[in-house]
DNA sequence: AATTTTCTTTAGAACTATTCTAAACTATTG
DNA sequence: CAATAGTTTAGAATAGTTCTAAAGAAAATT
């Protein structure tokens, strides 16, 4: 399958660029975030879509390989709920709407939404990101 | 004590009013949680404030209080790090920086800043806040 | 003011999401 | 192809939080 192999090529290649080795579980689990459009995931629901699909990872894998690829820039973490943990494949600039009924992300782009009137940061630091979470319910 | 008095009577009725029995493990963490002005509290923060001041309960209760509290519009709950869940004193409209090598936030009114562009929120829900986070590190 | 009812507190167990550990494994380097 | 350095893994450990059921306290009822 030509288009496979590229993709993974591909993968590797940004991988590499990552100081990351292209394993197998990388590779794989790389497939799984990236084919498709983008997606909301924790670390419990990628285990199992890994598994649905027959790739064998352990839990311990997919919670290192979102984190190695968060810091990579691949992926970027979206805190919402106390209890668990996003990560979007959107790296874009934007924001969410906060499904709370479902527990669910929607994406807000980045170019339709704005902050405005953010006071200068505290002494000696400097702004790393500015989140919003539109938080929303039945009714 | 005269002020103590009339502060504890007038939380009994603020607790009385939201369906709670002012109980003393109440009144007493109301006490710690309202007297200082503005404040960002973890669970095991304020048990061991509770502690450190002599006061006694249970970390189950501490819990069971900030949630009530938080039902009853007395605290808001900040959302921003995965590892722990804070209690906002300030209940009014206003938003955060979040310092993540301290793990510390601080208030940033409400009249300062201002999201705009927000689009409708997905169909057959309504906004229930907008929560705007402002991370930012030591740099 | 004693009794009953309802709500509250508590210690500790249980739970959930996540991180750690150290041994086995795999990719890369020389 | 051996040596090295990085990776994966199962399971244990941890942290924060919630649950449980029994004891205690407040409110309602007598």
């Amino acid at each position: 399958m030509r288009k496979k192999f590229r993709e993974s090529a591909e993968t590797a290649s940004r991988l590499r660029k990552a100081g990351l080795r292209p394993t197998r579980q990388r590779l794989e689990l790389a497939g799984l975030l990236f084919r498709q459009g983008d997606r909301h995931l924790t670390a419990e629901s990628l285990h199992g879509e890994a598994e649905a699909s027959g790739i064998r990872v352990s839990l311990a894998t997919v919670y290192n390989t979102l984190h190695q690829f968060t810091d990579a820039g691949l992926l970027r973490q979206v805190v919402v709920d106390a209890a668990r943990s996003y990560f979007d494949t959107n790296t874009r600039e934007h924001q969410h709407f906060y499904c709370e009924d479902e527990n669910r992300l929607i994406d807000i782009p980045g170019d339709s939404i704005a902050v405005a009137g953010v006071p200068a940061p505290p002494k000696g630091t400097r702004i790393e990101r500015v989140d919003v979470v539109i938080r929303v319910r039945r009714g």
